[in-house]
DNA sequence: TAGATTGTTAATCGATTAACAATC
DNA sequence: TAGATTGTTAATCGATTAACAATC
């Protein structure tokens, strides 16, 4: 994962994705250049905002045609780490965390599942959609062997921080959280939260005729 | 759902449910009050932060002591709109729908998952989780009778405009869409978007030493 | 009472939006 | 050239943080 040193832009990083969707699409209609305005019609924003967070990953662009969609997208991929591989475990072989073995979408952003982990010993030695699952137990040795530079947390709530000091003490060092617990870890382990449990709900929508 | 009118208060709001979690593990210990500063400590934020989160729902506390623990969960669930029930359905029984149909903590927020819709003919007529799986071609019909508020949509990204089209015109006013595409609904369907292939990544690290 | 904590009002900070010159 | 679009610089807006009086 790229490290942007002065943190933050994180509103403008979260909109990203989307604009790299719409210029995906630009991209299949064999477009050449995109601009600012056309992204941000697509997406009912405002066109100085899409230029502002497009100006973050570095891209120039071309008064009056836009910006050169293939390069655009590689500016955009290189700025979120999309463009790299990155080795990832799942931790909790439930019904979410099968879900995010099989999920396709991610191997597109670069990152490969290597493994899941499970304490239920009807789970241990099989596979879920091709991802072979050990047990919890293994989780340091075969971390010794498979090297994952990120794990995925989809145990129970109440596991959630056993299971991550087990992770830390295994030198993983960057951890998406998928359940409801704020984790304390070192200062050297960086941290996602993705619960979805509050997503919705806690959530304002994110598009609609609410949003103004 | 709850309207807030005022939109916005997004950050707060967001914050809402991981306070959430302190305060119901305060009153597993029997706590009668619990203080923003405890909570703030708890999760690394400023105090003051926490107050003014806390506000927004309206609870009102005593000078000294915190707030009433039992009291304040009330007010951050009315708030959240988790104190009251929601019909929902799945539409995309696929790994990430099946998960969701499983996903215990929902039913904690008042979200009741009452039917899941897929094409596949193989799924039609079995259950996950408990939840019956029909055709997406009965869902005019099966939403007639169901009468799902929320609509949570896990087909894979090309078909979701379409399916989001059948959504809404089943009379569905929220949906809540896990896939990237930025979908398009008349102005009085409220949207919210979960895609969990830019969640990562996309995203600054929640918690961690970057993050000051 | 003394002191911790709330809630209000003001100050700061950062993100969004506006204005506009530069440019192809 | 004329005009759409970029990118910069400034203005606005909203959220976070600070200061502090009120209170139990």
């Amino acid at each position: 994962m790229p490290n942007h040193k002065k943190i933050s832009f994180a509103p403008s990083i979260r909109r990203l994705p989307s604009y790299l969707h719409i210029i995906r699409s630009a991209q299949a209609r064999s477009e050449e250049y995109i601009s600012g305005t056309v992204i941000a019609n697509e997406l009912n924003l405002e066109p100085i905002q899409v230029r502002k967070d497009l100006a973050i990953t570095g891209i120039v662009g071309k008064p009056k045609k836009g910006y050169p969609v293939t390069e655009l997208i590689a500016s955009i991929e290189h700025y979120l780490g999309w463009d790299t591989n990155h080795r990832a475990i799942i931790v909790g072989a439930g019904n979410l965390g099968s879900a995010l073995s099989g999920y396709q979408e991610f191997r597109n952003h670069g990152l490969n599942i290597l493994a899941a982990f499970d304490t239920d010993p009807a789970k241990i030695g099989k596979t879920i959609h091709g991802v072979p699952i050990y047990s919890l137990d293994d989780l340091e040795n075969e971390s010794a062997a498979l090297k994952p530079e990120i794990a995925i947390i989809t145990v129970p709530s109440p596991f959630a921080q056993s299971t991550c000091d087990t992770i830390v003490a295994s030198g993983i060092r960057a951890i998406w959280n998928f359940t409801n617990v704020k984790l304390r870890v070192p200062e050297t382990v960086a941290v996602w939260r993705e619960d979805l449990s509050s997503g919705y709900a806690g959530n304002i929508p994110c598009q609609s005729s609410l949003e103004k």
